[in-house]
Parts: structure tokens; C-alpha cells; sequence
DNA sequence: TCTCATACTTACTAAATTGTTAGTAGATTA
DNA sequence: TAATCTACTAACAATTTAGTAAGTATGAGA
């Protein structure tokens, strides 16, 4: 969790309001958001689903990340009251404005991960 | 400066061949990256006038920043012998496939900020 | 000789992020 | 009774990132 007395904080807090790309950041610049977003995005919409797609992730960390996707408001929760539980997340029209970065972030990364290992197999 | 024996570090090692928002946020996931790329490309191509445009840069922070970039082949350097000592950055072609995302990243950026900041208004 | 300029580096500190391991609730199944 | 299921949380440890303050090299000009 985040102090609310530092500068590397006050810093963000101001940044915020001023530069864009810290706006982004501060919602998607953590390791595990963008993919979870896009797995939600693509049907992966349970816990165990995101864990099953990315099975590297531990369970602190999806939930630490789902969390606070929640209260950014990017993704909803919604409870069913079955057994076992159900649980289940989607993209709000907030968080559905978001994936034109993703696409962009996705398409980027994939390209770049074949140049790199195309050079390793020399 | 990272550690080369990290779970961290290895679990990055092997996302970054797998998941390409992994990948995409190793090149420009850091708090000052994306503003620093998008000012060289605006123009402003030398270490005073990227501090002027973004003041609240440490000289740290902006040093860093840009030897990672350069590491990274984001960028490159280019050293006249003059007095005083003139120094210059531009983007390399490399780098310059990462403006798609960062031109996202700036729109969505500035929209929230809108928002947040009309919020506030009330 | 002292100060100024540019483009940095170094040493240190503080804070944020990520990871490991184990455990929880409530109901169901063997 | 014990194990299984889903969707988590807690306690703790390690690593990475960001920030502060001061200093460096080179040469020019007063």
C-alpha cells in the first residue's frame, strides 16, 4: 500500500493532473494489470480462469490486482450467491476505453518478443 | 539497478518471452519513460531542455532514464566536442515503433485528467 | 583565481512492488 | 471424518524504483 506522506506520492499526486503518461501509468504500469485486463476483456472473466491463462501469477497478486482495478474502476465484480461461489469480473465503459492502449501494448510487445528470440536462435 | 538472482527477476526473464504487456511495460513501464520518449520526439533532444519541459524530473531520474533508454535501443546519443559540451538524443527506429502506443497513452491519458479534474470542479 | 555552463555521477535514504507460504469460509463429496 | 472446491486474506521477506543532496570534468570568461 501506498503512503499518503512522501514525495515519490506528492510527486504522483501532482504528475497526475499534469502528465498524461503518469495518468496511464498510475492505471495500467503495474506487471500483472494490462494482462489481466485483457484476459477479463477476452472471456477469462472468473479467478480461476485468470490463474489457468496465467499460470504465473500468484494468488496475492491477481487478487492485489484485481482489487484495485475494482476500485479504479476500471473492471465490476459481481457475487453469486451459489455453491461453490461464483464470482465473476467485467470491463466497465471505463475500463472498455483502455484496450486501444492494450492493442496497441499487445501488437508492440508480440513483435518485439520475435525479433528477440529470432536473434537467440542464430 | 536489478538483481540478476531474483525470483523477480527471473519471472520477468520468462514473461518477457511469453506475455507481451510483460515485455511492453520492461521498455516503458517507468514513471518518467514514456513522458522523457515523447518529449525527444517533440524535440526537445538534449538533457536541459528535457529538464525544462518536465521540471519535476530529478537530474537522477532523467540521467537514468535515458541511459536505460539508450541500453535499450530506444534511443541514441550523439556527442559534439564542443564547449560547453553538447549532447544530443533522437529516436532510433526501434524507438520510434513505440509511438503508436504512447500516442494512446497520452490521448487516454489527458481525457482522464479531464475528467478528474472537472469532478473536482463541482 | 573564481565563477559559470552543460551533462552528468555518487552515496545515501525512503518507499513501492513483487513474491512465498500458509491459512480462511462455507458447502459438498468420498 | 477428511479431503475438495472457489475465492480469497495475512504475515512476512526480498527486490526494485524513486528521491535528495552534493560532487565531477572540461573549458571559457571576468
Amino acid at each position: 500500500m501506498r503512503k499518503i506522506t512522501s514525495t515519490n506520492f506528492e510527486n504522483e499526486k501532482f504528475l497526475e493532473y499534469d502528465c498524461p503518461f503518469i495518468t496511464t501509468l498510475r492505471f495500467i504500469g503495474k506487471r500483472w494489470k494490462p494482462a489481466v485486463l485483457w484476459k477479463i476483456n477476452q472471456g477469462y472473466i472468473r479467478f480461476k480462469l485468470l490463474k489457468q491463462v496465467l499460470p504465473l501469477i500468484s494468488d496475492k497478486m491477481l487478487s492485489a490486482t484485481i482489487r484495485e482495478m475494482e476500485t479504479d474502476g476500471i473492471i465490476q465484480k459481481e457475487v453469486f450467491d451459489e455453491v461453490p461461489l461464483r464470482v465473476e469480473y467485467k470491463l466497465t465503459e471505463f475500463g472498455k476505453e483502455l484496450l486501444p492502449i492494450l492493442k496497441e501494448m499487445n501488437e508492440w510487445g508480440m513483435k518485439t518478443i520475435e525479433k528477440i528470440t529470432s536473434h537467440n536462435k542464430v
